[in-house]
DNA sequence: TCATTAAAAGTTT
DNA sequence: AAACTTTTAATGA
């Protein structure tokens, strides 16, 4: 476990108004890790003792249905506190966090969540507007699961994906971490057959270029149409 | 419209 | 070689 520098943490939403000595302080609580990609941060159920922040890589949120189905609930991108429901008063937690690819991770125990928001300006409103973000996220798929055709769902799901954690490169924009069609069966509650389908379609027309768990929007305008509500 | 099943081919380790 | 990922097609709800 070794000391990580103040200055990653200084530019990160919720420690971004804290002067280098409120930092060093964080810090010296800390515990920081890495875990590679695959790897498993904490199960769904476990005792919930700490809460992490994400300092590099990309981490999966996970839970499992009653019919013993996986579902991706959402993904973290580095810079975002996860864990943190136990923080506000769960005593376990609700889901399962999954490195997508090589993390580095900063974690702490939960007793120290009180303080922190206490003590540091803007910890706690930057945390909040990211939990509201999230609670946000959530209820639009659900209203979309609903209401939206197969399709749709899985158009929006590629552009939250780029919105979120995209990359530009040369011909698109890229999304950042090894990504499966099954995983993106598991985001839009689809089968990968139909997700194969689609992406192959698109690449046809030219609006996606993949390759093996890697998948880049070539054109995102367009992928804003399929996503769209006409059927 | 979409899930399921099956089969085959490509990729990574 | 084995394991994993992707594609395609056929069938049926």
């Amino acid at each position: 476990m070794g000391k990580p520098d103040a200055s990653l943490l200084a530019t990160i939403p919720p420690f971004r108004k804290l002067d280098p000595a409120q930092i060093g302080e964080i810090l010296d609580f800390a515990v920081s890790g890495a875990i590679e990609g695959g790897g498993t941060i904490f199960e769904e159920g476990a005792r919930a003792e700490r809460f992490y922040l994400l300092l590099d890589g990309h981490v999966r949120v996970m839970r499992v249905t009653l019919g013993g189905d996986q579902v991706i609930v959402l993904h973290i991108a580095a810079g975002q506190l996860f864990g943190i429901a136990a923080a506000l008063g769960h005593t376990e937690y609700p889901a399962t966090a999954m490195a997508a690819d090589p993390c580095l991770v900063l974690s702490w125990p939960n007793r120290h969540w009180q303080d922190f928001t206490t003590r540091y300006d803007g910890f706690a409103t930057e945390t909040y507007r990211t939990v509201g973000q999230r609670i946000g996220e959530m209820n639009d798929r659900v209203v979309e699961m609903a209401t939206q055709q197969v399709e749709q769902r899985v158009a929006r799901a590629l552009l939250r994906l780029i919105g979120q954690t995209g990359r530009k490169s040369g011909s698109g924009i890229e999304i950042d971490f090894p990504i499966t069609r099954q995983d993106i069966a598991e985001m839009t509650g689809t089968t990968l057959h139909t997700v194969s389908r689609l992406l192959s379609a698109w690449e046809r027309k030219g609006v996606v270029a993949s390759a093996r768990r890697r998948i880049t929007v070539t054109d995102p305008h367009r992928l804003v149409l399929l996503g769209g509500a006409e059927a």
